[in-house]
DNA sequence: ACCTGAACACCGTTCAAGT
DNA sequence: ACCTGAACACCGTTCAAGT
């Protein structure tokens, strides 16, 4: 048998789950545009056209890096409603969601955009149409208010003051304080309260807090439009 | 004086408010993807090259679009807080962002990663910070419930279901067709809700009652988590 | 001030061919 | 079954040069 090169470009044999590993590897550390056909090949020590064996074109590739995230999120099991009412379920559901996409921000969006494309993301999809048909909404606006919830989730993680996926060591500081300067050379009489938030704009100073007012802002939404009184 | 050509690139002088509009319109016409610096060079007649006399670079060119659009927005007069409460001014300045953008679908993603680049970007995020703030938030608070706001317009127009911005004349029967048999493949036993909601997926029934869901669901999230009473 | 020409370093993808 | 080589039609961008 081969055994294993100790160095970089381990050259096992390629494949669908390889391909997606470094895929999701790469987002990680440069961002999503760093994610090429080409790129990836050469990370792999391959040709890029040996890509196309494994993923049909470009897309399905997004999407099988997709399928992978949607697969890591553990969701809650069926509450007994007697304990926990449909709301509370519906948001550990969707924090289970957050859970995953924090890890790799930078592919967020993606996921997003293909949460219907993969089994598991379906099954995300049915539980929360089945918690929201329970909170008594009809089969239209459940959908509407379903992908309303991922669209939160996914702004909660890609929108993050301060935060920049694939960004070069160091880089962080400098862009923030830039950031920040700008912000603060508004003419104040013009835009005061642009002024007071702009610390908040620049940077997230309280990390759960952030997360948590954006869970709980749509959850009070859902159920401020629920239909039934149980909301 | 020089006479305006009858037959279709025009061609009089290149300057920053033709290639937006050219901009705009081809991405109303054919998606954003369609928007290259070699395209729009091509449309006018000109060469690539002479487009970064009036912009830097394509991200800056990308701002000018944004910052048009934004300047499109009619923002509500400032109401008289005994006649109207601020949640609902803050729907009316919502509602005016939406108003533009479902004109111009395409570009909705764009604006949104921009809005604080440009001037009429930072009077609309005023105008609603100073709504947040009369609501009772502070200054953290209302800069991140502001990004919500923003980014729940946007989804509203780029997640409509059975939109598609940029397609074939024609085509857009047979992909929601195709879509369709792919919801109703599902097996019914696993995704009975899915299927349930099948068409609310593939296409929007009712835009009106789509839309101010949206609306609402945001105002009244908002309203729920306000500090005051008086939300 | 405003635009062109030629070149560079990238993309995704096809197609025929190798083993 | 799995991968390579060569080619095509695209990108954004730089740099020197023209008028």
């Amino acid at each position: 048998v081969a055994r294993k090169q100790a160095e970089a470009p381990v050259k096992e044999r390629l494949s669908r789950e390889r391909i997606v590993d470094s895929a999701i590897a790469l987002a990680d550390a440069e961002g999503l545009e760093a994610v090429t056909i080409r790129r990836l090949a050469q990370d792999q020590g391959v040709t890029p056209m040996a890509l196309y064996w494994h993923f049909k074109d470009k897309d399905r590739l997004l999407e099988g890096i997709s399928e992978r995230l949607l697969s890591l999120v553990v969701r809650p099991a069926v509450a007994d409603r007697s304990e926990q009412p449909w709301y509370e379920e519906l948001r550990d559901l969707l924090a289970a969601l957050l859970a995953v996409l924090r890890t790799h921000p930078a592919t967020a969006d993606l996921v997003q955009q293909r949460v219907l494309l993969s089994e598991p993301g379906l099954e995300i999809a049915e539980h929360a149409l089945r918690l929201l048909r329970e909170a008594g909404f009809g089969p239209e606006q459940a959908a509407q208010l379903s992908g309303h919830a991922l669209h939160s989730i996914v702004t909660l993680v890609t929108n993050e003051p301060g935060l920049m996926v694939g960004e070069e060591e160091g880089l962080r500081e400098e862009r923030i304080r830039l950031k920040r300067v700008t912000f603060q050379a508004l003419p104040p009489q013009r835009f005061p309260f642009m002024l007071a938030s702009a610390d908040a704009f620049t940077e997230c100073g309280n990390e759960p807090a952030y997360f948590d007012l954006g869970l709980d802002l749509f959850i009070a939404g859902v159920r401020a439009v629920a239909p039934t009184a149980a909301g």
